[in-house]
DNA sequence: TGCGGTTATGTCCGTTCGGATAGGCTATTC
DNA sequence: GAATAGCCTATCCGAACGGACATAACCGCA
């Protein structure tokens, strides 16, 4: 089984290189960046999967996936990357990826899923697709505010005055200052500020 | 060598451990989290080496470094990140960690950095120390801003009144303010909250 | 039927913020 | 010596913010 593994970090590429190996059945290349893996493309046989980094050289955004989807009368890429955004993982089942690879997946699963890609399915973690589908009301943070105040909150992380939010949300001004007030109270922000700071923090938004 | 990886990336941290331990010579434990770090820390005998990244939950930007270097009364903590930004990795330094470890570096190069900090001293890949030094002085952001708008900045960035700052960098208030005001059109910011996004956005602080 | 939680609107008040403007003070550079 | 850049202080003002009440409608639940 052919795998093409594309990411600029070699600290990665390196131990996966060995683990994949290590595993049996896998044959690798390596490439740092999306044009010296479309080189490899070039050069060589066919991969059976080709594992892109979303941040990379020459990927910028979902752009370079594409490029590479289309290469050569088109390829089996699947994405792997760092941040984990359900945007992201739909956009690039949509563009027609192979596959989406949170770098947060235990290396084992990751065999698996490159076995299972490069047989022609396309993947990704279920935990990750249902987690966000249904409900995210399991974020600490969330779960302690009404819905109001999350609309609030998220105008806050957008650095928008209160005037603002109220226009936004068709809400009365004075409204508005009372959901902060209270939202402060709930998260333990002393000011705007610090309140954008947490819901970053916790990764909301 | 007892080794402690904190990683939220379970592919790296998986693929790691096997790759260190084939080394030889290491005993590592892992955790995702910093507070889990911190934990294990709690329970076990003291490590060699903590390495942690810089982008898991519970580290804010710098913040968690310093807990780590300072628990139970000091321990040697190294920072371990994807993006490796000069601005960063002297502020580690400055900070006290052992080292500054950017996942760009090959996983031969990473054993030996580990091995060398492991043994008391001070690592970070020379290549990119003196790369970046001429040519790209430190982060962009930073580099438009003098070093008093820099110091009003980082007091934005923790959620500080003017006042607060004012006291802290034993200015006055409308001094502060002026930076304030100055650093907001410098950076394109319209208010404290955005100033401190864009900062956190830049990797600063 | 009453209770509590959520949402909504309002007023009052003191503080803080953001902007404008203006002056003085060091260094460094030309 | 003049010019420049960076730093510090100051005052004024309008707007925004943060907190404390008070009021009231709505809904689910006991």
């Amino acid at each position: 089984m052919r795998i093409l593994l594309a990411d600029d970090h070699d600290l990665l590429r390196d131990t996966l290189v060995l683990f994949l190996e290590g595993a049996g059945g896998f044959e690798t290349a390596t490439a740092a960046s999306l044009d010296e893996a479309l080189t490899l493309v070039d050069k060589q046989d066919r991969f059976d999967l080709i594992l892109l980094d979303l941040n990379m050289p020459g990927m910028n955004g979902l752009k370079g996936l594409e490029k590479a989807l289309a290469y050569k009368g088109g390829q089996r890429v699947a994405l792997i990357t760092g941040e984990a955004t359900r945007a992201i993982a739909d956009a690039a089942l949509e563009a027609g990826a192979a596959g989406f690879v949170p770098k947060t997946l235990p290396a084992k699963s990751l065999v698996n899923a490159v076995r299972f890609m490069a047989m022609g399915e396309q993947y990704a973690p279920i935990c990750f697709m249902t987690a966000e589908t249904a409900a995210e009301p399991t974020n600490p943070l969330a779960q302690k505010l009404t819905p109001r105040e999350l609309q609030v909150l998220e105008g806050l992380t957008e650095c928008k005055a209160n005037k603002e939010i109220a226009r936004d949300l068709d809400l009365s001004e004075p409204t508005v200052k009372l959901h902060v007030k209270t939202l402060y109270r709930k998260i333990g922000a002393a000011n705007r500020t610090q309140a954008a700071m947490i819901a970053r923090e916790a990764g909301l938004f």
